[in-house]
DNA sequence: TATTGTTATACTCTATAACTATA
DNA sequence: TATAGTTATAGAGTATAACAATA
């Protein structure tokens, strides 16, 4: 993916692979998330599940892990051992629903708050330093196209 | 990542998935590579590394495994690995170079080359699927910004 | 019977580095 | 010494499904 953008598309059974979206995207995604990784697996020893999962409790006052699973498109076998490592650190606390014992309470402990609020003004930071390679029109431009294109991918998938 | 791409940006300390740039990215780009690896792997049984060295090897005569991590964004374990497998199933040819035995020659086999030319076609159409949610122009915008931010991504992680 | 969440299992993928052969 | 490519190893992550507790 270098700097081809303008480059025509593919033609005629051949297939370029920097004209190739799903591979441009794949080699961005890994560019993006390696930089923000490089904050909660550094620098806080967190996964990437654990760093969901935290970010998820830092703004809801408690979920269950179904509700978890949801919000930060995990597996629910993803959420149930992140909670796991993230309650013997301490950075979560864990109860029973009174009304519905299946569910759990989760939220995060004053330790987990302490590490929520050390890595989002971080990560905020990388998002915004990425995102200064465009202007306020075309970042709002960009998640709409995101949107659409990713409204399409859903209905693909859902035919398989 | 359900529609809110109109939505103010995350604000003071606090931090919203789904308007989290990364982590958009990151959903966007597993709904459409699983889109395009339901062909690859469900009808054609390959990895996604493998499926990217036949792609690489599909528009060029020969490469060696080093111009392949280039080309395809893998590593050159993953490389040597994805070829062992595809020499395995006859779909790819290796030679020494004459010049500097240290290189090898890879190229698709008429297997391989019979295997190219059925996956394209069908990747191609989904990425014109997927691509369809926008126009000419706006696929072109999409581009643009796509590149525009891998360039300062990659700054970001020059400097870690 | 259906649902929430946990656990078991096997499998794959990954990262690091040692290693061979060639230059 | 440096480079191309392979192999070894252990650790991490994944998918599938069985399971317990609750409703």
């Amino acid at each position: 993916m270098s700097g081809s953008s303008t480059a025509p598309k593919n033609h005629e059974g051949q297939l370029d692979l920097n004209r190739f979206f799903p591979y441009r995207l794949s080699t961005l995604d890994m560019a993006v998330s390696q930089a923000v990784a490089q904050l909660y697996s550094g620098r806080f020893n967190l996964s990437r599940q654990e760093w969901r999962i935290i970010a998820a409790l830092g703004n809801h006052e408690s979920m269950s892990a179904k509700e978890l699973a949801a919000y930060s498109s995990l597996e629910k076998m993803q959420v149930s051992r992140a909670i796991s490592r993230l309650k013997e650190a301490d950075l979560i606390l864990q109860q029973e629903d009174r009304d519905d014992r299946r569910y759990t309470r989760l939220s995060l402990s004053d330790q987990g708050r302490s590490v929520y609020r050390k890595i989002v003004p971080l990560v905020l930071a990388r998002e915004e330093f990425i995102l200064s390679a465009l202007s306020e029109q075309e970042q709002e431009q960009l998640m709409q196209l995101m949107d659409k294109v990713y409204q399409k991918a859903l209905e693909l998938q859902k035919w398989g």
